[in-house]
DNA sequence: CGACATGTTGAACCTCATCAACCGACGTGG
DNA sequence: CCACGTCGGTTGATGAGGTTCAACATGTCG
């Protein structure tokens, strides 16, 4: 682990790339060349409201292991590209990933001077980041944009019930079983032809096996065994460390318990 | 466990008493007698606006151990009285609390057609509910209730994110102890002199020895040895099974482990 | 009174944590 | 170039914490 990194205004001016100020109406070039601009929160905004945001929006680059953010300290950002982890920690030092955030996820605490937890990338993060005043400002002013938020937040809320589920009553191989297959229905289909509704999958973990306990609330022992059980079961195979398939998607989530 | 008894708008009709629809522009009688006028989603309504609500709310009681609303039915109240567990279920029975409601929260998902778990009631509960599509009106209508409910909804996510750590990483007797200090935290102060500052709690459990499992993700069991273990250590007392009394506060949440 | 629900306690078992050794890949410095 | 440390991961042996199964106690309600 690293020393944190907090993104106050300063350094994000100083790392950032100032985005060019349009006058027209006309769509930002940065968003219009943007790989989440019609999923991230982004979506529900106009072309003058874009152009808002871009004004004080800056990309910002977190190399993997890097904290983002932690207690008292709050970052607004859109998730570009890879994965950021949210962790909550005992003061032994036990620690449990509470949330994982893909593209084009939303990170950040809104409605409070502190987050509860930290925020930490978990690969390589590319970041579209706002200032917190200026952010707060444009959530006053855009009411579609608190209604986006607050969608988000209950599905974030949704998922963390979920997750209770399996935190409190999964075996270590259901839970195991079931982050896979999660992973494995998100997984973009990328090098191999294969759809939402194809009953296949392969993807590149995002998370080392101690990132993976700490999300499932085992040892990386444990997550190790789980993983080379369901290995030689058939139910995965492996070509890296890191690299899974899944031949058929339905037998995996039959393994996960519901 | 009995059988659900789904809220929907024709019983609510026939079950609950049909409020006086005022016409001056002051607070409605009903209102102004509710116990939780200012803690309640209410708070943040005017009285022009509470007489809305009024027109379309109606008072409910449901007993102990009945379902308010299973998966895909949808319920919206203020809980005014007693204690609503939200469920989820694996296939094979084992079951996990989600989430715990009490006065004055507010028992809902909306922006969904389905709420993705159960609500039950612990204890005997009063509900003051209101239909699905009137309520969604009035959350279009006035912005101030939007806000508080995404408010609300926030809170939710950062105590569910917090029970995730507790469920993935904490020791029976540390699920145990937190517990009882949460409850102990925002017990009401009923029956005894202590305030918030007090170092000394006193309150009736709402939850049998099975609910607390199920929300510890432990079995009854488990937590019957572990709060004789607590007893027997003298951080808490026992009146009756219920009735607990906690001492020394401080020292309850030293054993819940941070 | 018996039936039932809630709670406690005991004994045996089993899953998973703990501690430890080991492996391959990678980067660095002598 | 190779020795070395580090990091991510696997595997093994052992045991503790919790589950499971079972008996029993208590209180309530018909």
């Amino acid at each position: 682990m690293t020393v944190p990194v907090l993104l106050n205004e300063d350094m994000l001016e100083e790392a950032g790339t100032r985005m060019e100020n349009q006058t027209t109406s006309q769509l930002p070039a940065k968003c219009d060349a943007c790989v989440v601009r019609h999923k991230a929160i982004c979506a529900v905004l106009t072309n003058d409201e874009l152009r808002g945001f871009n004004r004080i929006a800056r990309q910002r680059l977190v190399p993997a292991g890097q904290v983002i953010a932690v207690e008292s300290e709050i970052v607004f950002a859109n998730i570009m590209e890879g994965v950021v982890k949210l962790t909550e920690t005992l003061a032994d030092g036990r620690q449990q990933i509470v949330g994982l955030q893909f593209p084009p996820d939303f990170l950040g605490r809104i409605y409070a001077r502190e987050t509860p937890y930290f925020a930490e990338a978990a690969t390589d993060v590319e970041l579209c980041s706002f200032p917190r005043v200026g952010f707060e400002t444009m959530l006053e002013r855009y009411p579609g944009l608190q209604r986006r938020l607050f969608e988000n937040t209950l599905d974030e809320l949704d998922a963390a019930r979920e997750w209770m589920l399996l935190l409190g009553r999964k075996t270590a191989q259901e839970k195991v079983a079931s982050l896979l297959f999660m992973i494995a229905k998100r997984a973009p289909s990328v090098g191999c032809a294969h759809g939402p509704d194809m009953n296949f999958a392969t993807f590149s973990l995002p998370l080392t096996r101690a990132d993976l306990a700490d999300y499932l609330g085992l040892t990386l022992e444990t997550v190790s065994r789980q993983i080379t059980k369901l290995k030689t079961a058939g139910i995965i195979e492996l070509a890296d460390n890191r690299e899974i398939i899944v031949p058929d998607i339905d037998a995996l989530e039959k393994v996960s318990g519901a």
